[in-house]
RNA sequence: GGCCCGGUGGUCAAGAGGUUAAGACACUGCCCUUUCAAGGCGGUAACACGAGUUCAAUUCUCGUCCGGGUCACCA
């Protein structure tokens, strides 16, 4: 059998923001055809126009594009096997359709949804009972004539198994009589899902199928559906799920209520979208050689089949937020500070600090982007602290030796001619050792008069020199204020 | 409930019939240090259970248990 070039597809529907599931099922389809020299195609499925949300198609744009994951074909760019929206594709689902009616393999089923909701509620689990399987034809095609509502269902084989092969999880058999006579094409005249990814997928030419394992039991009934066509059935590549714990400590399939899960949350949270796309990468894929930071060009490279996973993988925030950090400060400072500005204009205004130098001390502490206001706020207005805060044992200031250390500190500063990181350094480092002190001794009451924040992101020197001399001095002053 | 899939530390995971059962995150100890980080060096912690096959099973088989998925005119 000559090779036939990969395909893929991501077939999303139009119904809001992109969920990290689909983002993930997303950048495997585009990784299995990249690492095979293949295409990857988008398509929209929108048949359900009861769920269909305006917008929802930019943001799947926009999320792919902001991803990295770019497509060969698809709505917006065009291809040889468009239209790309199934909406556009509609008319061309029924003929299909009509086919299997002809030739005995799928019939118009009459009946009423309530009629099918009490055949529910009847017997658990208890499905349609073929009920207009076996309606003559011409009773069928006078009934369809007089205008009364139908839809088109496939005959299921009443005995037999069918067996497929995924390439994840292996060879699985399902017994027919499980499988219940599905829906093709909707009262509305439109196809139901399954029956428009078959018909499409076929059409496009997609030769590999890769989706999330929750597609795993129904994989028998797109079996059935190629079968009937004669056409040949794709390489099924089953995604291990995406889980999320729940409160009481369980997990179920990630979902909103684990918190942030579409890329947009995630990315308006402070992630980096390199970030994100890394760390789905590796839920539920591993690569030869334990590798954990990938460019997606080398992901392309790296990224084979059988090093995917069966067993489903729970989101953990805390390692997304490691590789967050990671990207953070592997960005040259230039790049930090260009996307870290958003958060720092927000909390800083035009206090006219120099951004450059604020960034630069944040950099190697931020995880999340939208830590920042809260990180830098204290520059732009000194929060109300209490004089506790002079106190600290491992730079041995006490409330007693807080007043002479700081006072010392100011009057040295106020020397200083320079004010730039050099000076204040080398000012604050020779009064610690003139007078046979500690440099975090020296540097402790300082940096909480000019900060009033225990914890802040760079040291004293550095916060005096992002402050400057005025304000700095001034800051100082009223520490002393306090501490009197 | 039926059917399908899965089960290596808290999480992501590598692994192989014989290993001291990797690595990463998290947690934690020490060092560094101008607070906090970052960085460096350590540490705690795992093969669900029971049979069978075998000289040898965490790895192969079966059963049990547990977990998840799925059973729509949703996708």
């Amino acid at each position: 059998m000559a090779d036939k070039k990969v395909r893929t597809r991501y077939a999303p529907s139009p119904t809001g923001s992109m969920h990290v599931g689909n983002l993930r099922t997303a950048l495997y389809e585009f990784l299995v055809a990249k690492s095979q020299g293949g295409d990857f195609v988008l398509r929209i499925e929108d048949t359900d126009r009861e769920r269909y949300v305006e917008g929802a198609v930019d943001i799947i744009y926009k999320t792919l594009k902001e991803a990295g994951i770019t497509h060969d074909e698809g709505p917006d760019i065009g291809g040889e096997h468009g239209p790309y929206v199934q909406s556009e594709r509609k008319d061309m689902y029924l003929p299909y359709a009509q086919r299997l009616i002809d030739e005995g393999k799928a019939y118009r089923c009459f009946c009423s949804k309530e009629r099918l909701e009490g055949l529910q509620q009847e017997s658990v689990g208890g499905g349609y009972d073929r009920h207009c399987r076996d309606i003559p034809k011409e009773e069928s095609d006078a009934l369809a004539a007089s205008g009364a509502p139908f839809v088109i269902r496939q005959k299921m084989p009443l005995d037999g198994s069918t067996t497929f092969e995924d390439a994840v999880y292996g060879s699985i058999t399902v017994e027919n009589s499980e499988l219940q006579d599905q829906i093709l094409i909707k009262t509305d005249g439109y196809p139901t899902y399954n029956f428009a990814n078959v018909i499409d997928d076929h059409t496009m030419g997609i030769t590999h199928v890769v989706r999330g394992s929750e597609y795993l039991s129904s994989t028998p009934k797109y079996n059935l559906l190629y079968e009937a066509f004669g056409w040949d059935i794709p390489t099924y590549i089953h995604l291990p799920l995406i889980m999320g714990k729940d409160e009481d400590g369980g997990v179920s399939k990630l979902s909103k209520r684990h918190g942030s899960t579409s890329f947009e949350d995630l990315s308006r949270e402070g992630y980096l979208p390199e970030a994100i796309i890394n760390y789905i990468a590796l839920l539920g894929w591993c690569p030869k050689d334990n590798q954990e930071i990938f460019t997606m060009d080398e992901l392309i490279k790296a990224f084979s089949i059988d090093g995917i996973s069966k067993s489903p993988a729970i989101f953990d925030y805390d390692k997304l937020e490691w590789f967050n950090a990671e990207y953070i400060k592997a960005m040259t400072p230039e790049q930090f500070l260009e996307t870290a500005r958003p958060y720092l204009t927000q909390a800083l205004g035009d206090s006219g600090l120099d951004l450059s130098k604020v960034a630069a001390i944040l950099q190697q502490r931020v995880t999340v982007l939208t830590q920042i206001p809260d990180m830098v706020g204290f520059l732009a207005k000194q929060p109300e602290y209490d004089k506790e805060l002079f106190v600290n044992k491992k730079s041995k200031t006490t409330l007693e030796n807080a007043p002479q250390l700081l006072r010392m500190s100011y009057d040295a500063l106020s020397a200083l001619k320079s004010w730039d990181h050099d000076s204040i350094h080398d000012c604050l480092i020779s009064l610690a050792a003139e007078n046979g002190l500690k440099n975090g001794t020296v540097m402790w009451p300082a940096r909480i008069a000019v900060s009033g924040k225990a914890v802040t992101p760079g040291g004293a020197i550095e916060i005096l020199e992002i402050l400057g001399k005025e304000e700095s001095l001034g800051r100082m002053k009223k520490g002393l204020e306090k501490l009197s």
